[in-house]
DNA sequence: AAAAATACCTAG
DNA sequence: TCAGCTAGGTATTTTT
């Protein structure tokens, strides 16, 4: 029988851990397969002197719950060794003795340390029979037995094996939401709002429904796709039937970790405490629903499915304003939220006609909305492709970062080397950790040349951080510390020795090499797949082996790893530095100059002799950052964007071939124009290849139009701004739409127009509690006074909208809540918009050109108005102006929906 | 009034 | 932003 793995634990039977895989079949059946006789354990290195035999006599002694120890020769784990050492493995009876006995087995006389003494039991078990998360499994013989477990199919086999499939088996995913009756108007509480609604989506449909609404009260005529249960015990008790019966793979709504879930939990011991039982079994083991909380934060998992809330996935992936169902689907899904606001929630409740009907209506649109969300976004195809190659589980990757990840990788392949892993640091070696990982140096950025370039080639190299480990064999078990080789040695210019891969290949170099070659090789397959599903699938396995093969470097810097090594993350960005400084000279000390001739770039000790229609090219580095450089090209003749590609890949070519295998500089796109402000700050007019043609775009980098901290009205004068001046090189152009924009910030009717708040809004996020900020700040002023005024609290991780209302007070008090000011028609801070929000980034930029901030502001001092022209040094070239495709408020006007807009004119 | 500290968010 | 890392710019508040 063949299904895929979408979760494991383990039970105990008669004295003995059983371990339990949970999937889907290809047959459509979820299965709990049953694997016994898999042996909990761990690694002991005994002091050099001891008698082995004696140790191990005195372990199995006194300690009860050591089933057998075995001598074995393993390496340690961080430092190169010439051989293997003797080493204890101790196995147990019970996977819990293994934390159990652990700091009493470390203290035990004659043993100087343990290894792998907090690998969860399945994870022991995936790592040691080669089985990865979501991959396929052959279970070898199956036997039925009686089944009180909640799957179609409840086997045991001996034997599993991983088998090579890339399809996907038939998965049931199930989305809902809750609906709760609040008390006047505020937050629900468990305690007192009773769960009056539930809405479910199901896909693939359940007895032919997408979706099916649970009414907690009783009505006529509810309609199609409505179960009326009465009242709220039935409600809760339908909704956990309907759960058992469909038996979904994935359950996923909007924000259930943090809410519906643990808001489900609490109100069912509410009404336990007033006698009222729940059937809330789930698992597929039966277990009932739970929740757990760590920190500020809850978690759920149900045994043998994947809870998969789709708000924290859409935090991770899309950098938004905001994170509500509201503004996520308007802008993800292009679909509209309907909503009964709180006030308004009894009335509608209490209604048998057309009111609780909207409701309904409402209430099915959110289980709808995570339903898509989750399945046009395709927001599980990361992490899937992330457990089938790093093979952790998907519900370990979903509520946990790279470490689990990373650790699951080295904990296979030390493994097959022969190493151990240490198990996490404790407190006292984090914090001794912290102090010194001070001194962990980052990448190099290079000064930029400020100002508007043209001709840019902008090259970078392919996964810097992995290739250098590889390129100089950096690893844990490559750092000289506990012994010194006989063959070659590697210095990084961070210094620290590390012994080159003659003497022994690193393990994580290895890792890297097959991550990478796999990725070479799924871009490849990608290129060749026939359908729509297929493409992406590959596309998703390459994301997730490009996100392993960067964790690498990330995992040595963080002082909570297994394996924490100052020494190799500093050696890997050191490399990096020398490597990107080592560049830039290269380019303009080395080649300095490329000539065109015939349609090949060639360097100038390449050619021999002059030609009348050579094209001298000549070489700046005007920028780069950590892996990238910028390449300005100068030439007495215009390139054209063919021209300006040779040149970028001869470089790439001289460059890539100097380096060590396999690190390498690839040609990326070309700039036409380019505006260096600042280092990370710079906007381009780029233009990439694909295939015979060349696609055109702007590409804005660290400036406030990409920052959500800055209003609407912000980012889109400053793309306005950027578009001319990139575009069509008119900087007169550009002060003409400020100013404009000045105008009419400073004619801004609210009282008649409230939809304009909306471009004057910004966003910050509340990052930490309360008594943590020793600052006040705009956003926290807000949270108070909504506290204030109705109860709200918003919790930490949110984004808080605010705009600044007029007044004298301190910039901080002035923040408010942009609904509490439509509401009230609170004038806002004019000049602040003007003064702070436009004049301040725009003339940054403008400043490049001459511009003076007075020019701008239409108000104040005329002067400057009639005595500007832009210098003559920076009049762009005839030619160039030609190119014009378009002006910027033609682009700007098309996006907008609102007519009344600060951008209408 | 200048300098330092704090906070936020982004680039890579 | 839900346990990978550092570098860097900018606005504002707080301290000197």
């Amino acid at each position: 029988m063949n299904f895929q793995l979408l979760d494991a634990d383990y039970i105990r039977k008669d004295n003995s851990p059983i371990i339990r895989l949970f999937g889907r079949g290809d047959d459509g059946r979820s299965i709990c397969c049953l694997v016994p006789g898999f042996e909990p354990y761990f690694y002991a290195r005994p002091s050099t002197v001891n008698s082995h035999d004696e140790l191990i006599r005195a372990l199995e002694q006194n300690f009860n719950s050591i089933k057998r120890v075995e001598l074995v020769e393993k390496f340690e784990p961080v430092g190169y060794q010439k051989s293997r050492k003797k080493m204890l493995k101790i196995v147990t009876y019970d996977p819990q003795n293994v934390p159990e006995i652990r700091d009493d087995v470390v203290s035990f006389p004659g043993i100087e340390e343990v290894y792998e003494t907090d690998i969860l039991f399945r994870n022991r078990y995936l790592v040691d029979q080669g089985i990865h998360g979501m991959k396929w499994v052959h279970a070898d013989t199956s036997s039925d037995i009686d089944h009180s477990m909640d799957c179609d199919e409840l086997v045991t086999s001996t034997r599993i094996e991983e088998v090579d499939r890339i399809d996907s088996a038939p998965l049931r995913h199930f989305a809902f939401d809750i609906e709760c009756l609040p008390i006047n108007g505020g937050m629900p509480v468990p305690e007192q709002s009773p769960v009056i609604m539930i809405s479910l989506s199901f896909e693939p449909e359940f007895r032919g429904m997408k979706s099916i609404v649970l009414l907690g009260r009783s009505l006529d005529d509810a309609g199609d796709g409505v179960e009326v249960l009465g009242d709220e015990p039935a409600l809760l008790n339908r909704f956990f039937e309907i759960f058992r019966e469909y038996d979904p793979d994935v359950v996923t709504g909007y924000n259930i970790n943090d809410f519906d879930i643990p808001y489900i939990v609490d109100r069912i011991k509410t009404l336990q405490s007033s006698g009222i039982t729940i059937n809330s079994a789930c698992g597929r083991d039966g277990r009932p629903l739970d929740y757990r909380k760590i920190g500020i934060r809850s978690m759920v998992s149900i045994t043998g499915r994947i809870v998969a809330d789709s708000l924290p996935i859409i935090r991770q992936q899309f950098s938004l304003k905001r994170y509500n169902l509201q503004t996520v689907s308007r802008e993800l899904l292009d679909m509209e939220k309907l909503d009964v606001s709180p006030q308004q929630m009894e009335e509608y409740w209490l209604d048998s006609g057309e009111k609780i009907r909207k409701f309904i209506d409402y209430a099915r649109r959110d289980s709808e909305l995570a339903m898509e969300l989750l399945l046009k976004l395709r927001l599980l195809d990361k992490f899937v492709a992330l457990a089938q190659i790093s093979g952790s589980l998907p519900q370990e990757i979903l509520e946990g970062g790279q470490t689990s990840m990373v650790e699951n990788l080295l904990l296979r392949e030390f493994r097959k080397h022969d190493y151990v892993l240490p198990p996490r640091p404790d407190e006292n070696i984090v914090s001794s950790r912290n102090r010194e990982s001070e001194g962990l140096k980052g990448g190099e950025v290079l000064e930029p040349k400020k100002g508007l370039l043209e001709k840019v080639v902008i090259l970078d190299y392919k996964s810097l951080y992995p290739t250098i480990m590889m390129a100089h064999n950096l690893c844990y078990t490559t750092v000289i510390d506990i012994e010194r080789p006989d063959g070659n040695i590697i210095k990084p210019p961070s210094g620290g020795e590390f012994v080159s891969a003659e003497v022994f290949r690193g393990i994580v170099p290895s890792i890297l090499e097959n991550l990478l070659n796999r990725r070479t090789e799924t871009k490849g397959l990608m290129k060749g797949a026939k359908t729509e599903d297929e493409y992406r699938v590959y596309d998703a396995t390459q994301l997730a082996l490009k996100i392993l093969l960067n964790s690498f470097y990330g995992y040595s810097g963080y002082t909570r790893a297994r394996l924490y090594s100052l020494a190799l993350a500093n050696a890997v960005t050191s490399f990096g530095r020398e490597n990107i400084l080592k560049t830039r000279s290269v380019v303009e000390k080395e080649i300095e100059t490329v000539i065109l001739r015939e349609g090949k770039a060639y360097l100038k000790e390449e050619v021999t002799s002059k030609d009348t229609d050579d094209v001298i090219v000549k070489l700046s580095v005007v920028y780069g950052d950590t892996d990238s450089v910028f390449v300005q090209c100068s030439s007495e003749t215009n390139l054209e964007l063919e021209d300006v590609e040779l040149v970028g890949n001869r470089i790439a070519g001289i460059v890539s071939h100097s380096l060590p295998d396999p690190m390498e500089l690839e040609f990326e796109s070309i700039a036409e124009r380019a505006l260096f402000i600042a280092k990370k700050r710079y906007a381009l007019w780029m233009f990439e290849r694909s295939g015979t043609e060349w696609s055109e775009s702007i590409k804005v980098k660290g400036m406030e139009t990409v920052r959500r901290d800055w209003c609407e009205l912000t980012s889109r004068t400053l793309n306005s701004v950027l578009e001319l001046i990139l575009k069509e090189g008119d900087v007169e152009k550009a002060m003409e739409y400020v100013r404009g924009v000045v105008d009419r910030v400073r004619n801004i009717d609210v009282a008649n127009d409230p939809e304009i708040i909306d471009d004057l809004v910004l966003t910050r996020m509340y990052s930490k509690s309360m008594g943590s900020y020793k600052n006040k700040q705009p956003h926290l002023t807000v949270i108070e006074k909504m506290k204030k005024r109705t109860g709200a609290a918003p919790s930490i991780g949110e984004r808080i909208p605010f705009v600044i209302v007029a007044g004298k007070d301190l910039f901080v008090n002035r923040a408010e809540d942009p609904d509490y000011v439509r509401q009230n028609n609170i004038s806002l801070d004019v000049d602040y918009y003007i003064k702070k929000q436009i004049l301040p980034p725009v003339s940054r930029i403008l400043s490049a050109f001459g511009v003076d901030e007075a020019a701008l502001d239409y108000d104040s001092k005329q002067k400057g108005l009639f005595e500007f022209s832009p210098s003559s040094e920076k009049k762009l070239s005839d030619q160039l102006q030609r190119r014009k495709k378009g002006t910027a408020e033609d682009h700007d006007s098309g996006n907008r929906k609102s007519q009344s807009s600060l951008f209408d004119f």
